[in-house]
DNA sequence: ACAGCCATGTAACTCGTTACATGATTAC
DNA sequence: GTAATCATGTAACGAGTTACATGGCTGT
C-alpha cells in the first residue's frame, strides 16, 4: 500500500487533511507556518516534485484550471490517500527525532574557540529563538476558537503548544550555559582550574 | 581558508580536538555517543569520506601504520585544521537548529488516524526517550571529574546537561499530549464536540 | 570452528538544495 | 511603470544512506 513516498511526501499528504484544495504555492506556505518547527521548510521545487510522485500514485488528485491566462493546479487527498497516510502513521515504527543543532555542536567545541565567540553565537541563538517563539505563537492564536477535543484545530494546537515550551525550554538552556561560561569570570584570566 | 568543508566534516574535526589521534572506526564510535543527540551519527563511509576530504585539505594529518597484517590509519589534527575550525566557529552565524521530529509530525495529522495509534505512537517515544536519556546519562558521568571551568570536558558536559534536560522536557510534553488525549475519555465516542 | 568486533573502502541511489527560467496578476 | 507576489517548473549538484565487498584479529 505505502512504499517508496519519503516523509516529506506524506508531510504534504497530512497538510491536505485539514479540508481545503491547495496548489503548491499554497503548500509551500502552510509547510512554512506549520513543518517548519518540527520538520522541514521543503524547497518549491522540491514540494512540486512529491506532489508529481503523489499523483503518480493516486495519492492526490491533481485539478488543474485556468485561472485568467495561466494554469492552476490544486490538489486534493484522494480515499487511497488517506489509507496510505493512515498506513504509515499506523505501520511506521515512532523513530526517535533528529536534531541538526549547530549550536549545541559548536558548543560541544567550545574549547576550539574564545569564550567571546561563543558567548555571541548563544547570544545571537537567544535572538532567533526568541523571533521563532513569536512566529509560532502566531500561528498558535490563530487557531483558538477550534482547538478543542473534536475540533478541527486540536491537534495542531497541541503541537503548536509542544513547540512553544520546547522554545521557551531552549531559552533557558541558552541562558544558563552563558551563566556558566561566566563562572570562569568574564575575563577568564584568574580563577580557571 | 575554510572553503567546501560539510557541518559534519567540522563536527569530525572537532572530535579530534580532544587530544587523541583516532582511526576512522573509533571517530564513528565517538560520534556515535556524542554527535549523535546534537547533530547526526554519520554512517561510516561517509566519515571515511569526510576523512579523505579533510586529509586533502591538509586540516587532518592521516597517519597510516601496519599493525599485524592490516593497515591502520590514525587520523590527528593540523595546524591548518584548528585554524579552520576556530574560522568555522567564528564566521559562520548561528543557524537555527532543524528538527525532524516524526513524532510531531505524526501528532500534527493524529486527526487522520485512531487515537489508540497516537497513544501508542507517545508510547513507544516515551520509551525511547528513557533509553535515549540512560544512554546520555552514562555519558554525562562519563565526564564527571574533568567538568570544571578550565578543564578538557567542560564543554561536552555543558552540552549534555543541555541534551538531558531536552530530553527531560520531551518527556514531559508526551506525557501532557497524552494526558490531554484523554481528554475526550479513555472510549471517545460521547463528549465528542 | 565460528561469531563478533575492528577496519576500510566502493557503488548506486535518494532526498533535498540552489540556481535558473518563465510568465501572469496585484499593489503602489 | 515597476516591484512584489503568485505560480510552476527544470537542471546541476551535494550530503548522506544502504548495500556490497574484503579481510584480519579476538574470544569462546
Amino acid at each position: 500500500m505505502s512504499q517508496d513516498i519519503p516523509v516529506t511526501g506524506y508531510a504534504i499528504l497530512g497538510l491536505l487533511t485539514f479540508g481545503d484544495e491547495l496548489t503548491g504555492y499554497e503548500i509551500k506556505q502552510r509547510a512554512d507556518i506549520t513543518l517548519r518547527f518540527y520538520w522541514v521548510a521543503p524547497a518549491m521545487s522540491q514540494v512540486y516534485t512529491e506532489l508529481r510522485r503523489l499523483t503518480e500514485h493516486g495519492l492526490v488528485r491533481a485539478d488543474a484550471r485556468a485561472e485568467g491566462g495561466r494554469e492552476v493546479t490544486s490538489y486534493a487527498i484522494t480515499g487511497a490517500g488517506q489509507a496510505a497516510l493512515r498506513d504509515w502513521m499506523e505501520g511506521t515504527p515512532a523513530g526517535f527525532p533528529v536534531l541538526k543543532h549547530t549550536v549545541l555542536l559548536r558548543l560541544l567545541i567550545g574549547h576550539a574557540t574564545e569564550p567571546g565567540t561563543t558567548r555571541r553565537m548563544l547570544d545571537d541563538y537567544l535572538d532567533e529563538l526568541d523571533r521563532a517563539r513569536a512566529d509560532l505563537a502566531a500561528v498558535r492564536e490563530a487557531l483558538r476558537g477550534a482547538d478543542r477535543p473534536g475540533e478541527p484545530f486540536r491537534f495542531p494546537s497541541m503541537v503548536a503548544d509542544w513547540g512553544l515550551d520546547y522554545f521557551a525550554a531552549e531559552t533557558r538552556h541558552a541562558r544558563r550555559a552563558l551563566a556558566s561560561l561566566d563562572e570562569t569570570g568574564p575575563r577568564d584570566d584568574d580563577a580557571a582550574d
